[in-house]
DNA sequence: AGTACGTTAACGCAGCGTAATTGTGA
DNA sequence: CTCACAATTACGCTGCGTTAACGTAC
């Protein structure tokens, strides 16, 4: 009951949309860890789930030590209470991140608005006054 | 009428609220050539007015190559037609492009408040199946 | 023998931070 | 002599992309 049903890199890639270099760099930071068989890597459920977290944590924008953490909670407590509040308590934090880096965007597009405004208003008030240099190619 | 009140690299630190590491490194760059006397660098108008449009670069999310472009396109075209409409442009391409960047990033934050409203109902149903090892210090 | 896929280095990139070491003038 | 500030290398960091140079199995 533990067949695992253990898949190559190849199918790792096309699974997850990710490539062979970013799979090989989380085994490098000890995020996964397919068997092996020579050479050739095999990855099994585990490494799958193991993924599947990874890939959400980057979008969310955790960097990968931080994922590494989280991994390990889900190994120790599984599905245990403390580990459940501490990954809680992670993503709010980086709710929080986000919701501010959301705030700095859209103060920059509205400056960056600003200033387009401004450089249409001089376009519209003198764009008569090209020397030679405009007309080249 | 060129005295350019010229100022040394504590005082642009304090002027702008940047590092000097900052300001060495735009120069490497060749974004602000100060004056050198000795070895020390002097600061002087067009410095300071370049690295204000820098640090506004900075904050609209170019890079300094783009920065740099943009810079000599000030030095050549001054306030010519042709290099506003192209700032113009680049401002617009860069605008798009922060509003992908909102759009992407509300929409992962929608996910992260998915995964917590998860995390809590989890939280919520099982509170207090917690085994020995969760105890332990 | 060719080809298709896999493996291990190891450098590249962006934008500085952060030492480490060495002037230099007061 | 000794501060205090400045300057010059030059490596570190993040998350992989991208050659480069080799196995290996078919």
């Amino acid at each position: 009951m533990d067949g695992s049903d253990l898949i190559g890199i190849r199918e790792m890639r096309a699974a997850f949309g990710v490539t062979a270099r970013a799979l090989r760099h989380y085994e490098a930071k000890g995020l996964i860890a397919p068997l092996r068989v020579g050479e050739k890597r095999l990855y099994g459920r585990r490494d799958r789930a193991r993924l599947t977290l990874i890939l959400r944590g980057r979008r969310f924008g955790f960097g990968l030590e931080e994922i590494a953490e989280l991994l390990a909670l889900y190994d120790l407590g599984d599905g245990q209470a403390t580990q459940l509040s501490l990954t809680l308590a992670r993503a709010q934090e980086r709710r929080a991140a986000l919701e501010e880096q959301r705030a700095d965007l859209d103060a920059v597009i509205a400056e960056l608005d600003a200033q387009i405004e401004t450089v249409r208003d001089m376009l519209a008030r003198a764009p008569q006054e090209t020397s030679p240099t405009a007309a080249a190619n």
